[in-house]
DNA sequence: ATGACTCGCTAATGCGCATTATCACCAGGA
DNA sequence: TCCTGGTGATAATGCGCATTAGCGAGTCAT
């Protein structure tokens, strides 16, 4: 229609007619017109093949995102992964169509896998999947895991929560105000980032020099003479307040009770718990530019973002008198 | 790797190896085999390029869909389609990209449009432009947009929530409580989705005799002598249940408030009304289907839900005594 | 007038797959 | 021997773009 190759579309098209190539102004203009009228598009299919962006991001979850039961946890997240995608002018990918099995979580490869439609990709999930992140590494998909994990074959690139830095010092904070015998509820293992919050633990303990008791459940708690619990899961925390309660323990006076963030089963309460905020919008934002990042210089950057904590109100001193 | 040609791999990967082409079943152990080592995947990019399906589905709305402002409204249509796009084994490709300008809303027609990418597109929004659709429709771009829209140029693919019904069987309800005098407030107009719920209120005063009065707001409710009414949005809803305490009315003894399911304002509120539920995520899921259908054999499928109505605790017999 | 150079554009190629037409081979019948 | 038919594979092509080498025309200096 402008009587032009299709070479000389596609230069006006990417602007690349500067340097060493170049369209006359006239010849541009008469593109661009017919480009306007015919409200033509090139086909990105076509122009990823031949081996341009995309500006398509992958975002792959091992659970559906929208539903409730998994909504609360990756809407944060994705909130902030939306807001820098826009900015950056890029399309999210849902990916959708990844689970092969009902009734089996999501896979990130399988014989159908369009992760390589995308240019890079954003991996969100409680914990991950070792050999899929070895995959990814060792197949050189560009991607950026939000949550710390583990080198997997060699460093996975990630935006992560410094737990470490959290635990440790609520810790101190519970040290400061008396406590010595200081209890962790949880796991502490399975997913990095409950190491991570162990690990800030110990370190806590090793640094005030308190004694640190580690429970795998609450069960043992009212027995282990802490005067301070830390526990991994909110619903645990809501638990132990109420069965410290039943057994007439005031809260925060005589047992103070710190939650680490996790919230994994749905629970409603009203209770301000002291402990810390997990910057998920943040981390969203944070993967994303990361991502651009490893798309235009390689390279696998691991970041941990801070946790703010929060007063809240089940912290207090501990009482002096002898229990 | 298997001494074998591309062509053989690829009709391997597709099960081709029916009917008109044959490979031997040896051959094609061999080469699954090869693939099974190398964990080969085809490139999804050059397989929609070559076959010119994706099995991507695009979801294009005019704002962000997770910031929270925007969620409570979009999430139950998520649901649906998220869910619906997994059975059908299609990945969901969200348009974040198409803000062009900050502080603008999104664009579905930019210079850098992606739609084409997607095998269709479903249409997420509240109202969605006039010109867009016709361009839609005229570009032959299949979609299906999520609430009822007047022809553009054409008959526009829809699944819609039947507003006409469900709005005349609630006046139909009030009228068999006695009421005479019932009011409407809300726009009417801008939105399909209102034009259709005034048109029910219309037909539903018509049908059973009574009185119709149409207010823009609130304004003039108490002075209208109405002793029912019918409210576009939740927020007019509680605020007319609260002024009518105000002034001593009984909510619903001696004022019936039913709301029609518009929620665009977050507003809290237990208050249980009278109303309809409207099938969100359903309509998620059955826009989802109507795509595929779309695709399959074309065609502008227009369809409308029944909403279910909502017993609630706010539309009461009209009082006998004159007022 | 001839070479050197610039300007503006295009022909040709490749990306990785699906698809189609075709080919080499062997067996069996005339 | 020649033909037919069936079997199992492949060479060639095109999808729509980006990229690169190169071409014709004009300009300028020698």
């Amino acid at each position: 229609m402008a009587g032009v190759s299709q070479t000389t579309v596609s230069l006006v098209l990417n602007g690349r007619a500067d340097g060493e190539v170049r369209i006359s102004l006239e010849t541009r203009d008469r593109v661009l017109q017919v480009i306007r009228e015919t409200g033509y598009v090139a086909d990105p299919v076509a122009r990823r093949l031949a081996d341009r962006r995309n500006r398509i991001l992958g975002v792959f979850t091992y659970e559906a995102v929208f539903p409730a039961e998994s909504a609360d946890f990756y809407h944060p997240f994705l909130v902030g992964i939306e807001e820098c995608a826009e900015e950056a002018g890029c399309d999210l990918l849902l990916f959708t169509s990844a689970k092969v099995v009902e009734g089996e979580r999501r896979r990130i490869f399988s014989s159908e896998s369009r992760i390589r439609l995308a240019d890079g990709c954003v991996l969100l999930g409680r914990t991950v999947d070792r050999g899929d992140l070895a995959r990814l590494l060792s197949e050189n998909v560009p991607f950026v895991s939000v949550g710390r994990r583990d080198d997997a074959g060699g460093p996975v690139p990630y935006v992560g929560a410094d737990y470490p830095r959290a635990v440790r010092a609520l810790v101190e904070r519970a040290a400061a105000l008396g406590h010595r015998r200081i209890a962790y509820v949880g796991a502490g293992l399975g997913a990095e980032s409950l190491a991570d919050r162990l690990r800030g633990f110990t370190e806590g303990v090793a640094a005030t020099g308190a004694e640190g008791v580690r429970l795998p459940s609450a069960d043992g708690l009212f027995d282990s003479g802490a005067t301070a619990v830390l526990t991994e899961e909110l619903a645990d925390g809501v638990a132990i307040v109420q069965a410290a309660r039943e057994r007439g323990l005031a809260v925060p006076d005589e047992l103070s009770v710190l939650v680490l963030g996790a919230n994994t089963t749905p629970v409603h309460t009203d209770i301000d718990f002291t402990g810390f905020h997990i910057p998920r919008r943040e981390m969203g934002r944070r993967a994303v530019e990361l991502l651009t990042q490893v798309l235009e210089s390689g390279g696998a950057p691991r970041e941990l973002l801070p946790c703010e904590l929060i007063e809240g109100s089940t912290l207090a001193p501990v009482q002096n008198e002898e229990r």
